[in-house]
DNA sequence: GAGAGAGTGTGACTTATAGTCCGTAGACTT
DNA sequence: AAGTCTACGGACTATAAGTCACACTCTCTC
């Protein structure tokens, strides 16, 4: 419960990004948010708020679960 | 995009809470967070952040996942 | 039908950090 | 070498995190 996990949803929005042949900019603008904010997110860097994971999600076109769908597991 | 997005997730979390029967600040205490908080998530009142999402599903029980799974669709 | 206890809503507040905006530097491409 | 993309830093502003006191509603018991 920590910093790999905001590293793992960064990769999973790097991931989606690529897929979608997004710069961190062109992402950035869709969403509506700063470039090095994109950047530090997909580094793991930080802790994304709700709304801006919502964000970040339309700009993908994707649902924000898939984002945050990672091996968390309730052991 | 906004409050009605938080309230819907708030709404699922106060949901999930009571299914476990557990009150506000059972809940509080199993994600090491102040009772007036998950009041304020609940109410649609706060932005939580991953972290904190990840500390009540883990709280919950369940995955992060069934937290944001509300009916958004990237129209 | 007053008093106690459990559960919750809410406003106000301080501190921590989310998020922006400026930049520089390096890798890669054409 | 000019353009594109990204990592990263510093300095700032906006807002989330976290806590408190108090009010209110129930329910139960005396």
């Amino acid at each position: 419960m920590s910093d790999h996990l905001l590293a793992a949803i960064g990769g999973k929005i790097k991931e989606k990004r690529l897929n979608k042949n997004l710069s961190q900019e062109a992402l950035a603008s869709r969403a509506e948010l700063d470039r090095t904010y994109i950047s530090g997110v997909e580094r793991g860097k930080r802790n994304v708020s709700l709304l801006n994971l919502f964000k970040i999600a339309q700009a993908l076109e994707i649902q924000a679960t898939e984002l945050i769908d990672i091996g968390v597991t309730n052991d």
